[in-house]
RNA sequence: GGACGGGUGGGUGAGUGGCUAAAACCAGCAGACUGUAAAUCUGCCGCUCCUUGCGGGCUACGAAGGUUCGAAUCCUUCCCCGUCCA
């Protein structure tokens, strides 16, 4: 297999309610592209309203990928999101489609474009053993064990975190080796293409009142209803997409345990901690070109498309 | 008019003489995060100064006075709020 020509994807990155998905519309609209989801509660069919999927109408015939591809009671993954996002950029490099990432998850598209360690898939019993002995032992049991396996994990992760210390000491066990060694090696970066990153970085109070509105929005399309439809239709409680924002809340409220206007408020407050953890992990995104703005401006849209152009050209290959 | 109960930092709220710039929680801010990531976790959180130290100064628990070596904590008066009696 030769080495393809590279050719450039884009990556709009943004916090949530920041506007990524009506402009990745409208720039696939300009530009030749087809739109990605990279926001690992799109990826789950069913959960609609609450996690901002865009309506048809919005798509505006714009073909959307990696959006209802999993079934609720299916986990992701950082290594399963790349997966799947490699074959659908095969599709588009075949079809001569401009990719354009929304980008939600900080996280998953690290994985995609850099790669991620030659690593184990998580082994679900050995979590349920590991967290069963922790329950039993002293606190601190989980952070002992790492210590002894591996001591340069220990002392980056937290004690109390247990969700990164049952992770560390299940790859140390698989693969007997420590995990800080395993990072070293394997990481494989996204061959043939060219990230061109956009961020929105619209200014705080105006996305916090925008998170605001947008609940309240969400909840009058229905959200609750889609919610006791979901309650309704049977996966176990402890499916992934119940720990998604709003969604825990109206399950909560549905099944009694907080007021609906307890759980409106519980959820905006979550969004706007989620919103400013995207923030934090985007900030540190290197080779971003940033705006100060919402995605649905016309002056926000007709700067990103002008920064877009540049560098296509300078990628040396389409866009029009 | 009378009897109780209460007024604490952005919010809720603990604290009844020193260990208290004041628990805890929330909010806020900053950060970490290579397979759960809308997850998980960490730090800061009155103001201020510097030689950034378990450092110094100032202000603070409704208001004003007082007791005391020392008060959010005790006393007096006043002002507010709640409940009850008239």
């Amino acid at each position: 297999m030769k080495n393809p020509t590279e050719l450039p994807l884009v990556a709009l990155l943004g916090p949530t309610a920041s506007g990524k998905s009506s402009l990745a519309v409208w720039l696939a609209e300009r530009l030749g592209g087809e739109v990605i989801a990279c926001d690992s509660t799109q990826l789950y069919r069913g959960f609609d309203i609450g996690t901002a999927k865009p309506t048809n109408a919005e798509r505006r015939g714009v073909a959307h990928h990696l959006i209802d591809v999993l079934d609720a009671r299916e986990e992701t993954t950082a290594g399963g999101y790349r997966e799947r996002a490699i074959a659908v950029l095969g599709d588009l490099r075949e079809r001569q489609k401009l990719p354009i990432f929304t980008v939600g998850t900080g996280l998953y598209l690290r994985a995609l474009l850099e790669g991620l360690a030659e690593l184990p898939e998580r082994s679900e019993d050995l979590r349920a053993r590991l967290r069963a002995a922790a329950v039993e032992r002293a606190p601190g049991h989980l952070h002992r064990i790492l210590w002894k396996l591996d001591r340069a994990s220990a002392e980056k992760i937290a004690a109390a975190d247990e969700q990164k210390l049952v992770r560390a000491i299940e790859v140390c066990l698989l693969t007997k080796k420590p995990l800080s060694k395993v990072h070293q090696s394997g990481r494989k970066p996204l061959e043939g293409w060219r990230a061109l990153k956009i961020g929105l970085m619209p200014k705080r109070e105006v996305l916090y009142e925008r998170v605001e509105a947008r609940t309240r929005t969400m909840l009058e399309r229905g959200w609750l209803e889609e919610v006791r439809g979901l309650l309704g239709s049977g996966f176990e409680e402890d499916a992934k997409p119940w720990d998604f924002i709003g969604y825990r809340e109206l399950r909560a409220a549905l099944n009694g345990e907080m007021l609906l206007e307890e759980a409106e408020q519980a959820t905006r407050q979550a969004t706007r901690r989620y919103a400013k953890r995207q923030m934090t992990w985007f900030r540190r995104e290197k080779g971003v070109e940033w705006l100060e703005g919402f995605g649905d401006e016309e002056q926000i849209r007709v700067e990103a498309l002008a920064r877009l152009r540049e560098g296509l050209s300078k990628a040396g290959s389409r866009g029009r």
